[in-house]
DNA sequence: TTGTACGCGTTATCAG
DNA sequence: CTGATAACGCGTACAA
């Protein structure tokens, strides 16, 4: 294995220019001050509040920033006001694809107010969560949490210094943006049933995951209601490898179909159970809960409950905001809805 | 824009229940030089080069900060050096794998030297790359760009201003971190005469991607030098959907194998060519680039050629930072090697 | 080794 | 409505 970062043989990688300092530094507002014939702190109002200063003043001001190509310098602003114009999201593992949409729900969201989104992963650890949370805390007017595995006292304390939202979880006193995943598990148990399925059963996530318990209750519940059998018959981290690791405790159990904490490991455990000569849907049925990319590479395609997570990062930014604005009531929002994706993974009772 | 804040701890506190001052904001070193009883440039000096004060204040400081669980404030300190501790990281498309491990290799590496990194992406659009760009080097210290649009002239315009370094992309005059693919390639191609192939075909990506044509160049050289033959039938957008639309073509073409600009594209070829009743890889076998997360979903799974994208990210940053330190021109780098991941989508030509 | 004084670019508080 | 001036917290020549 020849070769290189610097493919092409020439092996100049290092005629590289180091960190030039450009010649002459960005234009103040006292540049434009001085073009517009005004004071800099005119200047500063017509363009952070453009309410009071004179039309006139203000298109002169904004002329010259044009030609002059000014840009606020963020630092010196957050200085004396504190705002930086940037809202944190944690996530608990970037490499889960079901946080795409969660991100770029936010990212569009921040993008049409002028806001920057701070990206971070927490790697499913709740220490890790903490310190990560702590150190945005310096540097973003607001944070939200996707799918946090912090306990409620911490986020509260959290909230009680800048505007937070959580994401797939319910925390009194903070916004909480939740799917309304009955829906969707009530479509899904529903169609197993008229599958001729009695027997569920659910993989659940980690243990922190409130969104795994919440899960778990939606399908207990309904089974009850349609008179189904439900259990739950594992648990695991929320990745591929945590769903291969309950195959086994899921063919114990004797359930026709399971229900999987996320289809990352829904994945996974179906691809232990075809390993081990297991057919799937004729021997047993799996869902998943997401709907995220690359759910549909898997043969057989997964069947699973599709959350509006794009949405979501869009509704928790809209709350920070409008903290943020000061509207702060939070009135009620509306759910979010599921909805049953079904595919391949799920068929008739065998 | 988007940035991953990197998890390095800053203090140790926690357990410290009582708020260390009486007055709400937050300690600056006006407050630790008082109860150092020193003055705040030292202070200052103490904090940052731990060389310029002798071992007794040093301490003294350091006490003092812990007790008052002193946090630097970062816009402070950016407004008279102009660092912010951030580096950039424009992705083309946060919804493609390949990035993940760029993005943890970057993050890794950043978090390491106590920086934090920025994550954006633009889109597939130069134009969006360039903004985004030049957006984001108002806040940072030195810009990574994985897989760019730009054209060359305005990267180098972009490499002016602040340390820039590309992946998967040779620009003279920026770092540019590209990995082997000769190697990965060779592998392939040697193991596919093996089975019986003698006409390949390539499936490109993205016009304006360098990697694209690099990788074809590669096959192409290396199918000569084997005496086989090498086509490029189609080009499209590199997503699973890009693939799906150039099955026509590839099936046109009579090629026995097919390798792709990047492994969405493969899935989504492979998809197309499946459901129009072609079997892989019995009729034709199907190769990917990346090795990305999911590309094992399939069925077949996919075979590919590893990339080391988390090398690549860790690399681009440690350059970056080597710049900013001053230390510029660093030795050569270390080569990154690419190799043949085989899977069940290749096999004996039929 | 440490202290003094000033600047970084912006906003906020007063006057006028 | 607009101008002057004082913070905002930190780094850094320049002195001491």
């Amino acid at each position: 294995m020849a070769a290189v970062t610097n493919l092409e043989d020439s092996n100049s990688p290092d005629t590289v220019a180091a960190a030039p300092r450009a010649g002459k530094s960005a234009p103040t507002i006292y540049d434009i001050a001085e073009m517009a014939g005004v004071n800099p702190s005119t200047v500063s109002r017509a363009l952070s509040k453009p309410g009071r200063v004179s039309a006139k003043t203000q298109k002169l001001i904004e002329d010259a920033a044009a030609t002059l190509n000014y840009r606020v310098n963020v630092f010196a602003r957050a200085l004396p006001t504190g705002r930086t114009h940037t809202v944190g999201l944690i996530v608990s593992d970037i490499t889960n694809p079901a946080y795409f949409d969660v991100i770029r729900g936010a990212e569009a969201a921040a993008a049409g107010e002028d806001y920057t989104l701070m990206l971070a992963e927490s790697a499913e650890s709740a220490a890790q969560e903490l310190t990560t949370a702590q150190r945005m805390l310096a540097t973003v007017d607001g944070i939200i949490l996707a799918s946090p595995r912090l306990a409620d006292p911490e986020i509260l304390a959290l909230a009680k210094e800048k505007p937070v939202a959580v994401i797939n979880r319910q925390v009194d006193g903070v916004h909480s943006i939740v799917a309304d995943i009955d829906a969707g598990v009530g479509e899904a148990v529903r169609h197993l049933a008229l599958m001729g399925h009695t027997s569920l059963a659910y993989v659940a996530g980690p243990e922190k995951s409130w969104m795994s318990a919440r899960r778990w209750e939606s399908l207990k519940a309904r089974c009850a209601w349609s008179g189904l059998d439900a259990v739950q018959v594992a648990a695991g981290a929320p990745t591929v490898e945590g769903g291969r690791r309950t195959a086994a405790a899921v063919r114990a159990s004797g359930a026709t179909a399971v229900f999987c904490y996320n289809d990352l490991m829904a994945i996974g455990l179906m691809q232990e159970l075809q390993l081990a000569g297991v057919v799937v849907p004729d021997k047993i049925s799996i869902l998943g809960f997401d709907n995220i990319f690359g759910s549909d590479f898997t043969t057989p395609p997964l069947s699973t409950i599709r959350s509006p997570l794009r949405e979501a990062g869009a509704e928790a930014l809209a709350r920070i905001l409008a903290d943020l604005k000061g509207a702060g009531s939070d009135g009620a929002a509306e759910p979010l809805p599921t909805e049953l994706v079904l595919r391949g993974s799920t068929g008739r009772v065998s």
